[in-house]
DNA sequence: TAGATTGTTAATCGATTAACAATC
DNA sequence: TAGATTGTTAATCGATTAACAATC
């Protein structure tokens, strides 16, 4: 298979997530430029990257496009495929909802486990996986095979939490602080915070 | 001034941030370059886009840069500058969690309302603004000058509440669902669900 | 069939990198 | 000064769009 750049490789986790949710068998590139604004020879070229040839002149089969796209990208959807396991990284308001609210339950995404620095924390809270105090990152981490992090703690402790994940040997995080994180370059970052997004959308208008 | 692409501006959207929280006085592109990994001669590129000659043979003055990254992008930070009306479209755990965390405190974001379609949210929390039923949402939004919305309901109403945002005059919306929204094009729409977040970074490794 | 659509190549457009004189 | 850095132009690289034969 090609290597598939960056902006291609967005569009078709993005488009992957609209076809694991749609209910239509049949797809046409006309129909997702309409749901998604990328244009439709892009989305074709997009496609051509996978090795898949299903297209045909009517469109394309809903779930045989998402498995190539699963198949070319390494995705999985709806809990079939491996569980990829993930902790959560900071129990105040945010990341105890993160944790409580369910968001992961229908995809392949699995907490292990939650951290935080304040024993009182993950002592008071509950959940359906174990909280720990952060002094046992380094080692639950690779013991339980958690390959991703949720950082939700407060700016402030924010690259010394991302340091101690990069040394547990975390593959990936999703930044939900303010900051941004300096880690090696194996390790992916998204950054998601909600004031950054706000800025950015200010930015454009 | 020049006209500022997606990318600059989102890197440039980034470096203020960054330059909002540093204490050093001066920076160089070379660390920038350091602290966010976009090469040194892309952020001359980048500064050299907004009408900004402060930069001298050691480096530029950090307060005048964010001043003018400001300027040229409409941003502002700390407060200062006009505050910008926000309010939160769904109040479960997640919403609360936004609305309670104190995260937009140190910004010029300034969250004016709450809404829920379920009667009992509204009733049970409590914010230091007013919580709405949903039906409220065409009244107040235009009320009280909201331009921007957090969006945080579950996926099943995700459009639904979407469309009456963008019927209410909202000009953007932070997305924290798992649906693709379909708005006008003169919304802006951020996706930053945590889910696709873990998607993209799956995808990368 | 006629019309719509795919897969792919060629053309265009835009973004990043390289290079360097000017500056302190 | 010497060395580091900026601002900017030219060169390169890569991504998007246009175009069209092949397909159903």
């Amino acid at each position: 298979m090609k290597t598939i750049s960056e902006p291609t490789r967005r569009r078709l986790v993005l488009l992957a997530n609209l076809l694991s949710r749609s209910k239509q068998e049949r797809i046409t590139s006309v129909k997702i430029q309409e749901m998604t604004g990328f244009s439709r020879d892009l989305i074709r070229k997009d496609i051509s990257l996978l090795d898949f040839k299903g297209g045909v002149s009517n469109g394309y089969d809903s779930k045989e496009l998402l498995a190539a796209i699963c198949s070319g990208l390494g995705l999985s959807f709806g809990e079939k495929g491996e569980a990829r396991f993930c902790c959560i990284v900071g129990l105040g308001k945010l990341g105890a909802a993160i944790m409580q609210c369910g968001m992961f339950d229908k995809t392949p995404f699995k907490i292990k486990a939650g951290f935080d620095s304040r024993v009182n924390r993950t002592e008071v809270l509950s959940a359906d996986f174990p909280l720990y105090p952060a002094a046992k990152m380094e080692t639950v981490i690779p013991g339980e095979n958690i390959e991703f992090a949720i950082l939700a703690v407060e700016d402030e402790q924010a690259q010394l939490m991302a340091d101690r994940l990069v040394r547990s040997g975390i593959r990936g995080m999703v930044n939900l602080t303010g900051e941004s994180l300096s880690v090696g370059d194996e390790v992916v970052v998204e950054n998601i915070s909600p004031v950054l997004a706000l800025e950015n959308i200010l930015a454009k208008i």
